[in-house]
This record gives structure tokens, sequence and C-alpha cells, in this order.
DNA sequence: ACTTTCAGTTCGTTC
DNA sequence: GAACGAAGTGAAAGT
């Protein structure tokens, strides 16, 4: 830790956020503030004690003391300016592209820490989309047995296809695949089985594929003809893992932590 | 504060964590760690330093040194486990649904505070969609001359209809509101202008008003015979502040802050 | 508790 | 640099 200061006043406050804010450190900063924010909407946030953290690429965060959100924030900040008196200590944050600021008064500080975070490693993440498409083209069968995969990202003039295939009758079939699906998932594969039809004429089949549906939504698609499969995140991920694992020295993804 | 703690021993640790974790207590805790996620997706990253912060509602989150973003969290936390040895001090994080566990491996521990925030104050903000609902009610003219509103959030079997007005022919029409339009802003517009002219017959006029849109949009948009109607966000913003400030005691929003 | 929809969405990729 | 779509989306409001 460069530094850890108790309850500092604002002075020593000022000096300290003057000399780092603008370089590449971590600083946290526990205290009673009021927050105000301007630019593609606006806000006001009252009095109240909250954690303030700048990262080192010069992003705020003013985190309250419940939820995953912050209460305000800036992603990247172009200048920050710092001032005091004896009743306050007012900390902006500007950027351009768009205009705005977010405007930090504190009125108590009872902790101020500055840190150089060092962190090289990147997250590595498997479960998502792109993962149940590179899934399906592996083994085309989770989808459907007899199913060969003709093209993945088709394009067409009402947008990409994930996954364009054949079924053991040759019918064409189009697979749009969804982690949550909702109604315009399903008005999304419509569109797409109707520019399909023009392109190709004959019985086109649109499968929506998802780990997960509801009532609603299925009804909605069968409606019009549309069909379901389900898959199993697990599954796609374990996939995964066997592909990776099957690949030497890419074995990023250890042992499982089971949620027991 | 209620405990400052500058390189504690993971025994130390462990046991202010323990007292502290499961109570209404916001904790920091600046180390090297590295972090496995299970649950909708899975994630591993490496060691690295980063800041821990748990929250006062039990929600989790693990901060890298850059971005507005925590790298892992968990929202809201069902139960928590620690346990530490001579190599390392092992913090999970579970929930269920969906079941989901965040376990962070402590290597080193720089600070680990321990707080109590009080924040009472709600978050006041003008600019959502909403807004420019409530604007259009307000003043009809905005969108286009000589409208009336008849309905908000009227109710169809395709959702909800943001407004639903008369122009000065007497045709009906339905109004779309979106901060950011896209294509299923148009299918859904759509859907609404079908359901409409299904319980009325005759022509029914679809407008999406939105204060930003795009060119490939507006083309799709027109091609469905459906129309577009610029909204200033600042002139929403003014005329909420307008209203707001012709009731006494809501004065929410003060002075504005410029950007620059 | 579940569904639906919005978000100062943010973030990445692609054109 | 704009635009398009996914996210371990999260959060709030309605049912």
């Amino acid at each position: 830790m460069k530094k850890i200061l108790e309850n500092p006043d604002f002075d020593e406050a000022e000096e300290v956020l003057h000399e780092y804010l603008k370089r590449e450190f971590t600083i946290q900063v526990n205290g009673l503030c009021m927050v105000n924010y301007q630019g593609r909407a606006k806000s006001k946030l009252d009095k109240g004690e909250r954690l303030v953290i700048k990262k080192q690429d010069s992003a705020i965060l003013v985190h309250g003391p419940d939820n995953y959100q912050p209460k305000n924030w800036q992603p990247e900040v172009d200048s920050y300016t710092v001032k005091s008196d004896e009743e306050e200590l007012v900390l902006k944050a500007k950027r351009t592209n768009p205009d705005e600021v977010v405007e930090i008064r504190f009125k108590e500080i009872d902790l101020l820490t500055v840190d150089q975070l060092v962190d090289k490693s990147d997250l590595k993440i498997r479960g998502h989309e792109v993962d149940i498409h590179e899934s399906i083209e592996e083994d085309p069968d989770i989808v459907e047995e007899c199913l060969k995969v003709v093209e993945r990202e088709k394009e067409t003039p009402a947008g990409f296809i994930d996954v364009f295939a054949r079924d053991e009758n040759e019918n064409y079939v189009v697979i749009e695949v969804k982690r949550n699906p909702d109604y315009n998932t399903v008005l999304q594969l419509q569109r797409y089985v109707d520019e399909i039809e023009e392109e190709f004429s004959g019985n086109i089949r649109g499968i929506l594929v998802a780990p997960k549906m509801t009532d609603k939504v299925l009804n909605y698609l069968e409606e019009r003809g549309l069909e379901f499969v389900e898959v199993d995140m697990e599954d796609v991920i374990a996939s995964y893992e066997a592909i990776d694992n099957s690949q030497k020295g890419l074995q990023d993804f250890g042992p499982d932590y089971s949620t027991d």
C-alpha cells in the first residue's frame, strides 16, 4: 500500500489526490458524500456514506453499501479536478464523447488509501453464446441427429444466421442460438426463416437452441411453426474443456468447484 | 472505520472475516488472489492483485486495477465460507437460484478494512425512457401537432403500447418510445400496429420516438410504412425539471454542472 | 417468486 | 469511429 490515511482533513486528502489521481494508482475513499451526474442523463444522489474507487485506467466508481452496481460511475475519464475548502472536498471527473461529468462532494473522509495493483492475468470464461455455436459445429447431434452444418454466421438481408444446416431429409434448417431467449428472439428467427424461404423456397425449418425456455415464448414459437431444442450449458462447457484439454498447454479450466 | 488491518496474516484475517462477513458491514480486501467462478458459466482468473469488496447486502465484487466492471462477482450471496492455512485464505461465496459459486484464493493480503456505510438516500435520475413517455403526455406536440393521447401503456396481446393516440385526421397512432432503438424495436412496433389493425381496422400509423436513430434501422422502419420522430433528450429532461419545479419541494434537480 | 423490460447499460467485434 | 449484438448481463416494476 502506498498510503493509508485515516480521517484525513480535506487539505491532506486534496494533496494526496492531486498527486495520485492522474497516475496509475488505485484510490479508495470511504466517506460521506453527495454525487451529481450530468451527461446522457442527469442524476442526483444526496448525502450518504459510500466507497469511491478510482481505478488505474482512470475509471471511477461510487459504490453504496448495497448492490452489485455502482450508484454513479464514469467508465474512463479525460480529466480530474480536485478542490477543497474547510467544508468539503469536491472531485470532478469529466469525459467527452459523450460529454458527461460526475461530481463528488465529500463532506467527510473516513479513509483514503492509495495502492498500485498489478494484475496481468486475463479472465478466461466459458459458457458464452458463441461457445454453444462451436459446440453445435463440433457435434451437430446435440441439436438433432443426422444434422449437417452448412454454414455459420450466414449473412442474409435480415442479419446473420447463427447456424445454417440441413436435416436428414435435406430440408434447410435455420438455427438461432440464445442464452436468454425472449419474444424478440422468436421474431428474429422468424425473419431469418422468411428470408431463407425467399432465397431457397421449399420447407425451411427454424430451430431455437437455448439452455432455457419459458412457456409463453415456447407457445409464441410453436404458433409460428418454429421449433425449440434445449441444450445443457454444462455439456457445452464440458465439450469445450474436452477440446481445450486435447490441445496441450491449454488446460486453463482446471478442477471444478461444486456448489455444495 | 471498524477495523483497518495492514498486512494481516491469514489467521488474523480469517478471524475478522468470520466475524463480519455474515453481518451488514462493508469489507474491503486488497490482495493477491486467484478467482474461480462456476454457475451459469465458468471462469478462471489467475493470480493478480485485486480489490475485493463485500457489501452490506452480501453482494461481493472482485475488481481488477482497470475497468468499470468487476472481474468476478456475486450479486447476492446465500452463504459464505472462509478457510485458511499457512499458504492461503480461501473465501467462497455461494448462492442458489441459480446455483453458482465464486471462490477467491488469497495468496497475500495487503489491507483488510471493515466499515459500516450508512446511506439512506435514493438516487434520483432523469432521462429514462419513461421520462420521454411523460414528456409526450405532457406535450404531445413534440411528436406531432394536434396529436391527442388516448392511453398510455395500452395492453395488447403483443405487449404494452407505450403511447396510444389519434392524429388530426382521427387516425389511430401507435407510439413506441426507445432510448436506443434497433431492429427489434421496429419489429416490436410492427407487432403492435398489426394488433391494433386487427382490433380497430382502418389506417393505423406507427411512430418510433427516440433521441437517436441509425440509417439502417430507419430504412427498415420506413420499408414497413412506419415513421420516426426524433426527440431531444435535453428537452425531455428540461421539461421534467419544469414540472418538478412547479411542484413545491421537489426541486431535487438543482444547478447544472456543465462539462466544461 | 417469476416474468418482462429498461439501462447514463458496458463491452467486444466488425465494418 | 459508428453500429450491431451479447452479457455469468443487473435492477426494477408488475403479476
